[in-house]
DNA sequence: ATTAACCCTTGAGTTAACTTTAGAGTCAAG
DNA sequence: CTTGACTCTAAAGTTAACTCAAGGGTTAAT
């Protein structure tokens, strides 16, 4: 019912030390110890490690994870309006980032597309001029 | 018709050193010098430079933004089908992180939707507990 | 009962990505 | 013609995020 190090570790494809330092760096809560002092992690480790995982290859730092996993709705709605504020903030950002992602998307598809060996082949031959292209389309609101 | 450095930096909010550095890195090509020295940088590279740091706030690494900027077909179609590849490969890295951001945004704006204290606040109260529940929907193919 | 495979802590070492420092030349304004 | 704001290089320093090493206890299987 509960997960050593070791099986955590494998688990999420996490370090073992990483595991120890996020502990130590107050992203995971300590577990509790065994009478030998082995960390014993609840199935939800899992999720959570797997959370932070993800979004430190989406962009965002051990703080920000952080701050993301402290978000929580509090019984009393004392705190709400807080929670509320840091969660738009989180969602502005994330926002920003799906928009720059898709863009990006968008203008390596056509590198990609330019190598059919298509007449158009020319035109968009990095991905910075298929951004480019994009970017002088939009502001002629074509 | 041509930035100097300290230009360059303030058009892309980078810091001089730092373009400097990323030039060492081979991220930015060395641009032509004056004879007093100075790098003479052409128009396009305040778009390259915005490139790098939005691929790098989007947790793409100074080695992954070489490779996404060498990208590109050639006149000669030689390297056209590994030019493919990458981009191919590149193309979905980029729609795995869209989606990924994508179910960070549904579950954090349960989480903030729960701000409301609605009757329902108390099953999502935290961006953990709101992704939980999606997988679950997930898996029970709701 | 030993041995391999775990686990623990503390502290040092590493890597990527900057950032600062030092020392020196350049340019534009008054 | 000097003063303040630029630019240059080379090298050292910093920060975040790990990662490893040393030394020692624990557990499971032979």
């Amino acid at each position: 019912m509960s997960y050593k190090i070791g099986e955590l570790s494998k688990l999420t494809s996490c370090n073992i030390e990483t595991l120890r330092y996020y502990e130590r760096e107050g992203l995971l809560p300590p577990p509790p110890r065994g009478n030998n002092g082995y960390r014993y992690y609840p199935q939800d480790s899992v999720q959570r490690v797997r959370f932070i995982l993800h979004a430190k290859s989406l962009g965002f730092s051990l703080a920000d994870i952080a701050e993301l996993l402290s978000i929580q709705v509090d019984k009393n709605a004392s705190t709400c309006g807080d929670v509320k504020q840091i969660a738009e903030h989180k969602l502005a950002t994330i926002a920003r980032k799906i928009s720059e992602l898709k863009e990006m998307y968008r203008a390596l598809e056509k590198v990609s597309a330019a190598c059919d060996g298509s007449e158009a082949s020319a035109e968009h031959c990095t991905i910075l001029q298929a951004l480019e292209s994009d970017a002088a389309r939009a502001e002629k609101h074509l």
